[in-house]
DNA sequence: CCAGATGCTTCGAGCCTCGAATCAATTGGT
DNA sequence: ACCAATTGATTCGAGGCTCGAAGCATCTGG
């Protein structure tokens, strides 16, 4: 191996996204949805107190106007639905809406399906899971889960 | 876990591309790179043959047109070199420069030195190079690495 | 009550990506 | 040898994505 076994993985990070993205690009299609308006619509969890616009900025390493251009698609598009914040009337809640939670999982579930990584078994899956846990800095096993994700 | 390992797999692997693309944007700035001119620039392996237009567009999962408007970029900035393939006079091959060689190299010294990938130990490296190669249905150990690379 | 800080949005500019059209070169059939 | 179809690359125009600057509303500290 010539590659530094870093570079390698870094590098294999890198193709994984492109290919899982490349392969759901004609599925977001089907829904109306863009890369970024995909990737904004997953970061969001249903299960988990609607974010303001600013940790969702964060969430996704974009800035302010950005996510605003991107929550006013899906805004148009039915999926999401922006609220003031009782607790701090500068700041805004976005929360799904019942077509955005559908949608939401069934592009997470076409995801799965055509991920290259549904090619690995359940220990394989583990194995990793645990390896780039580490790398994200969340500890050992049971870390809560704050990733956004694919496009 | 309430969510599916391969879930969270896809989640992470999406995560630590983002976060990596976050941490070296300022090193690509002040190479003058973007992130797209620098992806095409980790792209071309300066060990390999040149590679033809179309066999990079491929590799990074752009087409035609695209390619060409960042190689355009990358030539202005003296970074690459296109010639006619003398076998086909149709296909360009593209070839870094001397200083495209070493501005290539000083990128992915400093990916290197930034991506969250930089915590896991040698050994864990190696198993996570194994698990990624394995998703990306490159063979046991040896397979040839054909991996573009980061933003 | 006011000055500064904070959260969000709008606006304008620049970058990225794509499809359609074009040109040159190659290939295959006759 | 010729011509039609194909292929590789480029240009052009449109649209999507991202950002900094400016502006507005709200909160906080003094």
């Amino acid at each position: 191996m010539t590659r530094s076994t870093l570079e390698t993985a870094v590098a294999a990070n890198h193709e994984l996204f492109m290919q899982t993205g490349d392969r759901i690009e004609s599925v977001l299609a089907e829904f109306g949805l863009t890369p970024a308006t995909a990737q904004a619509l997953w970061a969001i969890d249903p299960t988990e107190a609607p974010p303001s616009m600013k940790s969702l900025a964060a969430r996704l390493y974009c800035n302010a106007p950005n996510l605003s251009f991107v929550m006013n698609q899906l805004t148009d598009r039915g999926l999401v639905e922006r609220s003031a914040d009782p607790s701090d009337r500068r700041s805004r809640v976005v929360a799904l809406t019942e077509d955005g939670r559908r949608v939401r999982s069934a592009v997470i579930e076409a995801t799965l399906a055509l991920t290259p990584f549904a090619g690995l078994t359940d220990d394989e899956l583990r194995q990793l899971v645990q390896l780039l846990g580490k790398a994200l800095g969340r500890g050992g096993t049971g870390g809560p889960p704050q990733a956004p994700a694919a496009s």
